[in-house]
DNA sequence: GCCGCAAGATTGTTCAACAATCTTTCGGCG
DNA sequence: CGCCGAAAGATTGTTGAACAATCTTGCGGC
């Protein structure tokens, strides 16, 4: 278990002293799992981690709380709390989730001036990352573009789903081991989304959108080995 | 403050011993705050609290943990917990993730005949219960016809966000005082929503939903004291 | 009447201990 | 030889006490 090294000097730049070490330690944990250091399925212990971070097994408990709302950690009662490992049916409803809001968002969002722009400057950015071959730069902004659709119905909690949503996304590739290029076919499509908004045509970037949506989770199922299903 | 009589007998049915004890807190708060037996802005003390439930303090902070996450109560740093106290602008944004996700199920959602036979029995109910003027009944099959579309998604993540909201909602209400009655003059405009579903004029129905909660919205903000805005 | 300061109360965090449960190991038995 | 079961060890769940940091309150001085 790759684990050890993955918290050699995890306890880097000395926290804050008496300042919501809890939530501290949750952000410190969401940031090493997100990025691949705590690959999924690894075991948290207990003590192994507190020890690692300088923090008592209480405080650290009240992180796995926090994580585990997030469902970032998956707790078993007794066993332990281990870093999520997102299957088939996780992506399933994953995607039910992102084929619901994005769309809607897209449908009855608010998209003024400064909104469009900041979708097109996000479109160049993956534009340039694609001719770079630069699978972290597209898969960034591919993760941006679509944070970006659900702002646009304004709701807070709403961008916190999708943050969560997409949080899960990067547990998946993780769980796949090397990346693939997931990403460089869709720029495209995105961007033809994108010229869709700035045309005011709303219902066929949602219905583009879905379909996109659907076309992707499908290609996901694929990598993780599900047989395609025509229906739903 | 009347938190200690609404502390009286909380801890009723001896609770199962060593089995998720900070989950179980969690739970019988969140029941008392639903019912409205602890007012939105009532401070949960910890020593009391600890003391009346029968809990220690660390593990009453776990279940403080788990229900900020749900931004059930509102934790300030140094200062303890209060009971979440909704206002204008969190109502608002309660609308617009209902706005967004419930319209959105009803266009996407798989409606088969269970599920239109669901949403017609939860209108019978709130029919019967216009009929006896029970304006507690009206509102439990208001939230539980608006659970049934989110539901409609296939979705546990937006049923779990729905029901964030309505809990919300449950504490705007409270927070109103003597409820009056919200319900009544919607419960036609429910039944021939579930009519146009069955009729599968979905377009239909997303609209007609959609003006409802803007009409709704409007009304709780007027009887918070907002004037009402023309545009939005 | 207002400001500042000391005393008290409350929250934030840690530590140590024990109970409950899971895991592993080892011996007995067919 | 393999399987079952019990004892031993490790890990999680919960508690209580202790102390530091911060907030609140009440009092005295100006």
């Amino acid at each position: 278990m790759p684990m050890n090294e993955a918290l050699q000097g995890i306890a880097d730049g000395g926290h804050a002293a008496h300042a919501h070490t809890g939530a501290w330690v949750a952000g410190v944990l969401r940031a090493r799992i997100s990025a691949g250091q705590l690959p999924p399925g690894s075991k948290l212990s207990e003590q192994k981690l507190s020890e690692a971070l300088g923090v008592s097994r209480n405080t650290l408990r009240e992180a796995f709380t926090v994580l585990a709302g997030e469902s970032v950690v998956q707790r078993i009662p007794n066993r332990g709390v281990y870093v999520a490992a997102p299957g088939a049916d996780d992506v399933r409803e994953i995607y039910r989730v992102r084929r619901l809001i994005e769309p809607a968002a897209v449908l009855w969002g608010d998209i003024d001036e400064a909104a469009l722009a900041g979708l097109e400057a996000i479109m160049d950015k993956a534009q340039a990352a694609r001719v770079t071959a630069s699978v972290q730069g597209m898969a960034d902004a591919n993760q941006d573009l679509h944070k970006a659709l659900v702002a646009l119905s304004g709701s807070a909690s709403l961008s916190d789903l999708m943050e969560k949503v997409l949080a899960e996304m990067r547990l998946v590739f993780h769980a796949m081991g090397p990346t693939p290029d997931f990403h460089s076919h869709y720029v495209d499509r995105n961007v033809a989304l994108v010229a869709q908004l700035r045309a005011g045509q709303r219902d066929e970037a949602a219905a583009g959108l879905r379909r996109y949506l659907d076309d992707s989770e499908q290609e996901l199922l694929v990598h993780l080995g599900v047989a395609p299903s025509s229906g739903r």
